[in-house]
DNA sequence: CGGTAAGCTGACGGCATGACAGGACAAGTT
DNA sequence: AACTTGTCCTGTCATGCCGTCAGCTTACCG
């Protein structure tokens, strides 16, 4: 799919290029959790990373086409997450735990990736197409599992039939997904962190069930 | 409270001044909503009001502390979301009514603000605190009233005890803020922006009262 | 009309960007 | 060991934006 990894004038990169490369990358990402996006400077990771700013350019066209590469590799992560539904039950007890388990492991992703994440969602909400592209593949790979449970759900009659499930599936997930980038927010409200998962979990459980959670 | 406005170097401006701000304030409001945060230049904007790069640095400290002049703005706007939650019900059918006026007034209130509020999102992800507190006002213009309302239903016994009152609210506001942000990622869902209300509406009246919308 | 403070800008040093040509280097060939 | 070839890196340069300052213009007031 990818091919060789290429070099903006075309050569292909040899072994020693990827090593330089991959370092750029890598501090590309140190950097961008360390500084706010708009101050992230091409000199700064070429510095960081022990080479010149035109090696960068080089490898990358701008700060955003590397921005883009890290992200598409986080995208790749993504498809462990749809093991957080498949195969899973939303029968009594155990939907619970499902759905305990669900925002666990969302919000443990979104903390993984936390800086680069924040960049797609920014680019996404500019309305750029491959960022967004990105943000979709990572939501996509929880809400389609999620719908596609939805609708089996309705079809044996445990979740109200009127609602689209898509729509409800995409309303959770971005409600994970805000609640996963502003932790600090639910800080300031008071809510302590360990708080949260017992307030979206069930969220979450009736959301989908139509039900509270069983006790 | 805010006294008199200043120039950077402490000249207290006179209408002149205060005109030419305000034209510069307005053009960066522009650029914000018409291209990527990043790529939003000084020179650009004081090429748009009509000025100069120096008469901007005369006025605000960087493109930052001109955003930020913005967004403390739109917060102070804000405080008209809490009318969407004062001095209404949640009981039975007029509850139903009450979150879908709350979802959409909500919405459109994002809608409406939706170039500055990306911005102060990424600010705050990125823990800038200015931007945090802006945001944390404009959330807590709804937060608030909305938490002290699902209080009343528990002290009333019409709402799960058990449930921490303001993490439900924060968690309910954090749904429709990220609703708002990412109206686009519905739609590639399939989801129509029509469908989203009747979808929001529900999970908000659920998460508030704990049990389903009466028909 | 002169004084004073507000308002604006040209010009400048500094730094990031992005392009290129050429030197350094590794690996294989003779 | 010298040579060849293709990869890899960097010095350098033109360009353009940043952020500051001195100094000019404008408006107001006694």
């Amino acid at each position: 799919m990818t091919g060789q990894v290429r070099t903006v004038d075309g050569r292909v990169a040899g072994r020693r290029g990827q090593e330089t490369r991959q370092k750029l990358l890598d501090c590309l990402r140190e950097m961008l959790s360390t500084s706010p996006y708009r101050d992230v400077k091409v000199i700064d990771v070429a510095r960081m990373a022990g080479t010149s700013p035109a090696t960068f350019y080089q490898y990358f066209p701008d700060v955003e086409g590397a921005v883009l590469e890290i992200a598409e590799e986080m995208a790749k992560d993504s498809v462990e997450l749809k093991e957080l539904i498949d195969g899973k039950s939303w029968a009594g007890k155990s939907g619970a735990t499902t759905s305990e388990e669900l925002v666990d492991g969302f919000l443990a992703f979104w903390r993984k990736n936390d800086a680069i994440l924040r960049v797609v969602t920014l680019g996404a909400a500019e309305g750029d197409k491959r960022f967004f592209k990105i943000r979709m593949t990572v939501l996509n790979s929880v809400a389609k599992p999620l719908a596609d449970a939805i609708k089996e759900l309705q079809a044996k009659g445990q979740a109200d039939k009127a609602q689209d499930a898509a729509a409800v599936a995409g309303s959770l997930i971005s409600l994970l997904a805000s609640a996963a980038e502003h932790q600090k927010a639910f800080t300031s409200w008071g809510v302590k962190v360990k708080d949260l998962k017992p307030t979206l979990a069930p969220l979450v459980y009736l959301g989908i069930t139509g039900k509270k959670v069983p006790r």
